[in-house]
DNA sequence: TATGAAAGGTTGAACCC
DNA sequence: GGGTTCAACCTTTCATA
């Protein structure tokens, strides 16, 4: 993996601050570089796996889904990947986190309507070999971006 | 709140998939509605709170940030959304969540590119009056569209 | 790897139903 | 609420250094 350079960090920020109404013109005149040398950057990042996608950010408490959940998971070390995948298919299932400890190891985020999806999602996730720790409602959640990103400074 | 009729679902489906590429145009088709329709919707979805804003999804395992951290805090109950919104502004913060449960009550997201950013933003958290329960690193997570958000049906 | 130009698509705003 | 039009802007592709 290569370091990222002033102009990728300025591309990672700027996209991740807004990904739908950031141009390429934008960041190009901001770094004082043609849209297509931005464009050919952004390509490279997503073909390096740096971007992912990118995704609205929706207030789920607002779209009378008001059941917004994070489920605590443990799954056995081996087998934690794979079962985080799986558990992204479980519908209700908007968001899956891995995390490196003992138990506990996965997050889920589920959305419902009402108790009965949440506890169909609780039996789904369990069918496939998680082990349910602990359930609580999200109240809400703020994303930021990296801050590291926005300056123009070499690492 | 009024409700979300088919095309208002729809809308964040897609945006949630690929609020990048996915063009009015695109949608309006999929409706058999006009693009300004769909453009209307997006805007008032965004007038109520419901979409908060379009974000670039960051693989930061691969940014040379290596350190992506949750730390997991406790903050009393009529401070929470407050230090919340606190704890965003701390450098090297990425996302904050709000869980409501006794304790442990605000997960935050953190990036280091060593384990001094990650000490530095442990006391930062404290300096604003979070209590920090437990620190794990993250990872990977997976993001993925509401699936009820998907079909045309009504609710 | 960066740039420039042309074709085609998209957006945003004003206006009408 | 929804639809139409149009000028300005953006993206994509390809040729060029």
């Amino acid at each position: 993996m290569d370091d990222l350079d002033a102009l990728d960090k300025r591309i990672l920020y700027t996209l991740q601050r807004d990904s739908r109404h950031a141009s390429t013109s934008d960041i190009a005149d901001e770094m004082d570089v043609s849209p297509s040398t931005v464009r050919k950057r952004i390509t490279r990042l997503e073909d390096r796996g740096i971007i992912r996608g990118y995704h609205a950010d929706i207030d789920y408490q607002r779209t009378g889904y008001q059941l917004h959940t994070l489920i605590v998971c443990t799954a056995p070390i081996d087998a934690r990947e794979q079962l985080a995948r799986e558990a992204l298919d479980v519908p209700g299932v908007v968001a899956v986190r891995e995390v490196m400890t003992g138990g506990e190891n996965i997050h889920v985020s589920a959305l419902g309507a009402d108790h009965d999806d949440l506890s169909r999602i609780g039996q789904d996730l369990s069918a496939i070999g998680l082990e349910v720790a602990d359930e609580d409602l999200i109240r809400n959640e703020y994303v930021n971006p990296f801050d590291s990103f926005r300056s123009a400074d070499e690492r």
